[in-house]
Order: C-alpha cells, then sequence, then structure tokens
DNA sequence: CTCCAGGCGCCTT
DNA sequence: AAGGCGCATGGA
C-alpha cells in the first residue's frame, strides 16, 4: 500500500456517512470502504480510535481527505444546535455520528442534477455508468478492481445527449450536458459561489438548467458548507409534514419557512439526521 | 400490472 | 402564488 493516514476522531459513524445519500460512489468491503475522492482511489476503515485511510499511490499532503471527511469538525457542538423536540431527539439518538461532507462541487453538482426522481441505488448506477464512460481511469492497489475518476466539465461537454442517455439518465441528459458546457465555456463559474451568501449563491445554482430549489440547496449543503441551506425533497417533506404538522396538511412553503427558523444554524445538518432516520429507520 | 423515486420546467388558474 | 402534468428509467 503506497500511503496510510489516520484520523483521530469521535463522534463519526463512517459507513451511515457514506451510505446517507450525500455521496454515490462509496461501496463497503469486508468492513472497509473504497471510494474515489478526487484523482484518489482510497480504503477507509473505522475503529475506536478513529479513521484509517490508504491510498494506491503516495501522497504529500493529507488536506482533501481531511476536508473532504470533515474530521476537524467538533461536531458534538453541530449536534447542540439542533432543537430539543421529539422527532430531532430520535433522529439524533438513531443516527448519532452521522455527518455531513465537503464534496467538490462540480461532482456534487452533476450528482444531484441526476438524482431528480431517482432512487438512490439508481443515482449510484447512473453515476457509476458515468464515470466509466466519461471518466480517467485512476491507479489502484494490485488486485484492486478498476475505478474512474468522475469525469470533468470539459469532458462531459464534449459529449453527446445519445452517449450520456446511454448511462441511463433519461430526460436529464441535457440538462447535465448544458451545465457541463456553461461551465466549460465559462459562462458559469462554480468558485465565485463561495465568496457568495446563501441566497446569492442559490439564486445563481437555480439559474442553471435542471437545477431548482432543492438540487441547489443540496449542492450549497454538501459542496459549499453552508450548513443552513435545508433540501427538501419528498422525504422530507413527507417527514416534516407527518412529525411536525400531523394535524392539518401545510404547504411547501410553509414548510421551509418552518425549517429555516426552526433548525437553527446547522439546518441542513438536522435535515440530514431526519432524512437518514426516516429512510432507514422508520421503514 | 401500478406506483413512485433526494425534481424541474412549463403551463394553467 | 399555487397547483397540475410530463418527463426516462427501473425498483418494489
Amino acid at each position: 500500500m503506497a500511503a496510510t493516514e489516520f484520523f483521530c476522531v469521535r463522534d463519526y459513524d463512517l459507513a451511515a456517512t457514506l451510505d446517507s445519500g450525500q455521496v454515490f460512489r462509496w461501496r463497503e468491503q469486508n468492513g472497509s470502504w473504497i471510494g474515489i475522492v478526487g484523482k484518489n482511489w482510497v480504503r477507509l476503515t473505522q475503529n475506536q480510535n478513529g479513521i484509517r485511510a490508504e491510498t494506491a499511490v503516495p501522497v504529500k499532503s493529507w488536506i482533501w481527505l481531511r476536508d473532504y471527511l470533515q474530521t476537524e469538525i467538533d461536531w458534538d457542538a453541530v449536534l447542540k444546535t439542533f432543537p430539543e423536540d421529539a422527532p430531532m431527539r430520535d433522529a439524533v439518538a438513531t443516527c448519532r455520528g452521522l455527518r455531513v461532507l465537503r464534496q467538490d462541487p462540480w461532482e456534487c453538482l452533476a450528482s444531484f442534477i441526476l438524482s431528480s426522481t431517482k432512487q438512490i441505488v439508481q443515482i449510484r448506477q447512473i453515476i457509476a455508468l458515468l464515470c466509466e464512460q466519461f471518466g480517467d481511469p485512476i491507479l489502484v492497489p494490485p488486485n484492486e478492481s478498476p475505478v474512474f475518476a468522475f469525469p470533468t466539465p470539459e469532458k462531459i461537454a464534449r459529449a453527446t445527449e445519445t452517449g450520456l442517455r446511454a448511462c441511463k439518465m433519461g430526460f436529464r441528459a441535457p440538462h447535465l450536458l448544458a451545465v457541463a458546457r456553461q461551465i466549460t465555456e465559462e459562462k458559469f463559474n462554480l468558485e465565485n459561489l463561495r465568496q457568495l451568501p446563501l441566497a446569492e449563491a442559490r439564486g445563481e445554482l437555480m439559474k442553471l438548467r435542471g437545477v431548482g430549489g432543492k438540487i441547489a440547496d443540496c449542492v450549497l449543503l454538501f459542496a459549499y458548507g453552508f450548513d443552513s441551506a435545508f433540501p427538501v425533497d419528498v422525504w422530507i417533506e413527507r417527514a416534516l409534514q407527518q412529525l411536525y404538522f400531523p394535524r392539518r396538511r401545510a404547504s411547501e412553503k410553509h414548510l421551509r419557512h418552518f425549517a429555516a427558523t426552526h433548525f437553527g444554524p446547522h439546518a441542513g445538518c438536522a435535515q440530514q439526521y431526519l432524512f437518514h432516520y426516516i429512510r432507514t429507520k422508520l421503514n
């Protein structure tokens, strides 16, 4: 193995985090998790004291992985900001250690453009096909399965809609293609969003074809670290309705306002707990 | 078979 | 502003 590192961290449930629908490329193998972060093949293994990381090639610095895993965050302090109501308490008690990762904006944006009205298993499938078809091969350790980088915007921009549809993404193909071309032609800059306030960054993302409020919120939360961004999908809408407004029917607009005022400065993290809770534990 | 999925865009009221 | 509908594809 070319390089290993150990991240000492508490309150971290690696399995729940990598399997919670914020990322789509990790697979579990013999108690470890194999995935791709940037251009690196990575194997992660959790024990009592933290997370061991292995790469296929030597690495000079581990900042990229520390940033991705967000191991430096005082997670207990984040949990303390959640509202103390019954649904939130149950969700935290059940999923304690669930974290929010810090992803690459392009991969996150493209992934969630492909996510609309798809089940998570299918999103994984589409992205796997996309990476096989258009991603550069990545060096892996001996005897490990081949893997591919997430395709760059340039690579997608040069594809055809037919080629993308071959990855089973259906009507999402023209959306992904249009966005990749806008980025490649420098008509849209993902890096510029970092310095904008949340509302403005959200507005910018929503100018993109195939990107509405929900997908924008996912990208803001999972890639840019806007912790108050609160994606409302069908699961969360149902959860909020059942858990917080069981008597009366609340409109989507009302639910969004409730979410923005009720869950605090790390509302997006709270959202991830509710999402994982209802999706895995209440069914 | 039907229903629905980490939605969005566009068209009606 | 709010609600309805079509869209590709494939689990359940």
